[in-house]
DNA sequence: TTATTTCTACCTGTTTTCAGGTATTTTTGC
DNA sequence: GCAAAAATACCTGAAAACAGGTAGAAATAA
């Protein structure tokens, strides 16, 4: 049985999401469902008791980010497949949680079908997405092309201010610096963003969640 | 049958959550599941013919938003009782779906005693929230008290262009009017949202989801 | 058919932002 | 200790945004 059942975990803390996955994959060949968790605590100290060969990892816990947990179960159980859940639809989410040791990323409006060949993919070792996840991937958009900037603790701090309203002598006289300083990190945040004006970079970086 | 089990319609686009609702409310004394869907139109046909006691509505779907597809249930049939079902835990979402005619807010990560519980409190007439729902309505936000002022249609156009990085002159020439006029429509847009700049502004406008 | 809202357009003047640079001093990482 | 990155600061001029109005036409709702 240990052979040829593959031990399942899902971690969501949504209930309602819990029972919709164990009922899709109670009756599934080969797939044993050994757990269902709601916070990543939950999940990690029972990872370290048992094999979980696939876990079916909602990004968006109570607890700890998604990200940070699947590099957590990855380095404690470098063979455990984890499949990414989540209604983020976005790019760089995608690829942050691939580039965190994801074996895929599937999102939350999968159908059943799809998500049984996307965990049997898993578990053969492949890189698997949903279809959604795979049109994402796709088309890169303009905005995610370039990826998100990294941004310096000043620029953030400034980025900040000037999405709560503060103009430049604001945050001058708030931050002690000359306004032309202010100035230069305002242009110098145009520039990574390659946005025409602080309108359209307030809008991706309130989307990309930076705000 | 009819007077003492209730019809539940489910309008969702995910199937895992649309299996999960099924499976905890299947066996609930007095609710029968007459129809689940995964686009708003589909319900709505269904809705034509059927009677429906309760609706478990997500807000996020893929043909329709929800706040329309709720007014639209309750013109065509005031007696079912609309519960919002989301992700959103944002207080001017509550509000906007409540204004719009729903009979509660349930977020996602309810458990599914509460659940039913909330359903059979919308059955007997009343407003129901979930527990999560309930503690967002207790602390209005700064930003959110207020609530998302009402934007006419050339208002929600020209924030759009302004949030593509595009300026007032820009604006004009593509919607063929006075830059005069683009100006009135920037101006009345501070006016509304209350805020010192357009910088504020979209801010506030991304994070409510309007752009 | 009113009344109200929305859309349109105008005016004046001030403030802020943006574009195009250059350049020194701190930090930080290796 | 040295190189690289970050933070600081400066300059000029043009473009855009904002503040504070007013006001007529058009569309919508009551």
């Amino acid at each position: 049985m240990l052979t040829d059942s593959a031990t399942l975990a899902i971690v969501d803390d949504h209930p309602i999401v819990l029972e919709g996955l164990q009922r899709l994959l109670s009756n599934v060949k080969g797939i044993t469902i050994s757990g269902c968790f709601t916070t990543g605590t939950a999940f990690m100290s029972f990872l370290k008791e048992n094999k979980v060969d696939v876990l079916l990892l909602d990004i968006t816990l109570p607890d700890v980010n998604g990200i940070d947990l699947c590099k957590e179960v990855k380095s404690l159980s470098p063979d455990t497949h984890v499949l990414a859940l989540s209604n983020h639809a976005e790019r760089s989410m995608i690829l942050q949680m691939i580039q965190h040791g994801a074996t895929g990323y599937l999102l939350k409006n999968i159908s059943s079908e799809e998500l049984i060949a996307c965990i049997r993919e898993a578990l053969s070792g492949m890189i698997t997405f949903s279809k959604g996840a795979r049109e994402i991937m796709a088309r890169p958009s303009v905005t995610e092309l370039k990826g998100i900037p990294q941004l310096t603790r000043r620029e953030k701090e400034i980025l900040h201010l000037i999405s709560d309203g503060k103009t430049t002598p604001d945050i001058a006289a708030q931050l002690n610096l000359s306004p032309l300083t202010v100035e230069t990190h305002r242009k110098n945040l145009i520039q990574k963003f390659q946005v025409k004006n602080m309108a359209a970079l307030i809008k991706i970086a309130a989307q990309q969640g930076l705000i």
